[in-house]
DNA sequence: GTCATTACTTACATTTTATATAGTACATTA
DNA sequence: TAATGTACTATATAAAATGTAAGTAATGAC
């Protein structure tokens, strides 16, 4: 997430791949361990930094940090910095990410039903 | 993907995650740089390792196996091995496998929206 | 007996992603 | 003047994912 190297096999592998497969280009966009985590939280409506990371138990901060980085640079959400002292800041989805919303439900919907029959066995 | 070590704080937080949001669980499924490109191609039919391969030109024989290994692992496709030489074997979706096609078109049509949307700027 | 074919596996190296811990900046409050 | 709160950043390290290169097994064709 930090510095990737643009002369590697996978970097190279990863372009290719999203270039053919909008599946995989859409995979890379939310592949992060956090990403569809925070954008269903956001689903219900803008938050601070303060309170995602209050959602995310487990998370730090530079991992949130970094993901809204990546996600505000895909254009998925906006950052508003409000000029006061402490800082506020506040994440909001953006029309694209938004629009993300039957797809984390589809997801969340077979992953439930993903479960159920993995403990069938 | 080889070796796991269950005793580090990234696995308990998936675990952790997977746990409480069933759009986490689906993510750790369908993550890999590879997954969903593979259920795509499977979407349209069974095929041997070899037509896989074939399909996904950078791929190398490892991440084909491990990425293949850990579908079966999930229960989203099923092996079957012809008791031939040289050997045959077929990769096919499962029912909760193939139940993945309305996301997987989902996603190829965010992506592509997605992108129509990046290029904007 | 050598070669070809297919579907792998193994050992190792590199790259990418995630965690841990400790800072920083700023204005208000005490 | 020192402490407080918020949203970060910096550096180090650990872990996970991916890639490279070389093998293996089995048997039918030559």
């Amino acid at each position: 997430m930090t510095d990737i190297k643009t002369a590697s096999t996978n970097f190279a592998n990863k372009q290719a791949l999203a270039e053919e497969c909008p599946e995989a280009y859409a995979s890379n966009i939310l592949g992060g361990q956090w990403t569809l985590v925070i954008c269903s939280w956001l689903l219900e409506g803008k938050l601070r930094f303060s309170e995602l990371k209050k959602r995310l138990p487990n998370i730090t901060e530079r991992m949130l940090s970094l993901q809204l980085r990546k996600l505000e640079d895909n254009k998925m959400i906006s950052r508003t910095v409000y000029p006061e002292v402490p800082p506020r800041v506040e994440y909001e989805l953006t029309t694209i990410g938004y629009e993300l919303k039957p797809i984390i439900k589809a997801l969340e919907d077979w992953g439930s039903r993903h479960k159920a029959t993995m403990e069938e066995a």
